[in-house]
DNA sequence: GAGGACGTTGGACTGAGAGTCTAAACCGAG
DNA sequence: CTCGGTTTAGACTCTCAGTCCAACGTCCTC
């Protein structure tokens, strides 16, 4: 895959409306290039193909994840204000990249088959997070866990598959409440203090 | 789409496995066939197309989940127990069927086009969740919660993302180790006591 | 046991669209 | 101006989804 330039690249977001919206089975090649104004043979001239105009969109969306993820980690405050953090910054890249955010999640089974994209999401979300799960604990305000990992991979689901929820049945994704309502799960678990 | 006769229904769980192996793009209706030792024509015969037959597998297994989910959610002992057990089924009923989880998470993002698998998602979990929920109020097993309903999709959220994690990483999915982290996660919260 | 209804199948066919290829324009740097 | 990479139109090939139909099997009914 050449290196594709930022004109060309910005264009790319409305194919990320066609993936979301029809699957990408359903999206020609020829829709593709309607909708960004990019010609078919210059998208082949950069692309092989679907996928990988797919794979570069998830690059860049998970490359926005992993620099939010990063500064919400390393913010000011207890690991546990760091992690509200983490849920709020993942919520607001959700919330301004709704399409692409919708058919990275809707082709999160093939992540297996994209070994790049699984590894993304691993560096992006699951060892930032799994380190701040042990900061944590260093700094008393997280409990001491048997397992960080299998948390990290929850919180991460917690948050995106409640998030898809409301962005694929087209209701409008509140934010705050929605934080709220995970940050609390998390945090302060479902049973009585 | 015609009634599918038990010998017929049972081959399919082959073409899971493609699907979720390849993709359901990637997967011919000649793979299917092979596979499945269902030839092409029977299958048009039964199905309008590929969609048809995941939408099949999907039904299948969502039954499935639903069976266990109302089972768990109607036994004995408080809200928070049974939650527990909730939590605990859908990982026995992924880890069964580790191919038509994959496949079906990999086309989550298509809830939104296929109406009737979000309706069913809706009615066999987040609704015996929520009112489980409410129970827990009830018996006091539970927190009050301001948002039931967003809490009961990031339950699922994160037992389903971390379960999905270890099947298409292949590794071997331990039922017991993830149920008791994300049942800690969710009942307990990471903050200590 | 003749005949009909329906399930089942092989195999040929059609059309859509993915992906390829070529040659021509374009454009910036030296 | 000229060389090299970029961009594009358009024509081409080939795979595959989906259709169609005739033939065959099986079971039921009269």
């Amino acid at each position: 895959m050449r290196t594709v330039p930022s004109h060309t690249a910005v264009k790319l977001s409305a194919a990320a409306e066609l993936f979301a919206e029809h699957g990408v089975e359903q999206t020609k090649m020829e829709d593709i290039a309607a909708a960004t104004g990019i010609p078919k043979a210059t998208l082949y001239y950069y692309f092989a193909g679907k996928e990988e105009i797919l794979a570069f969109l998830f690059r860049d969306a998970l490359n926005r994840v992993a620099d939010e993820v990063a500064i919400a980690v390393e913010s000011e405050g207890s690991a546990a204000a760091r992690l509200a953090e983490v849920i709020r910054a993942q919520l607001r890249v959700m919330a301004e990249q709704p399409a692409v955010c919708r058919a990275l999640v809707g082709e999160l089974g093939r992540a297996g088959r994209i070994p790049e994209i699984a590894a993304m999401i691993h560096a992006a979300y699951y060892e930032p997070v799994q380190a701040l799960l042990e900061d944590g604990v260093a700094d008393g305000s997280l409990r001491q866990l048997s397992d960080p990992g299998s948390v990290a991979m929850a919180v991460f689901g917690a948050v995106t598959i409640s998030a898809l929820s409301y962005l694929v049945t087209d209701q409008a994704l509140d934010q705050e409440r929605l934080a709220s309502a995970v940050t609390t799960l998390v945090l302060d678990g479902l049973r009585p203090r």
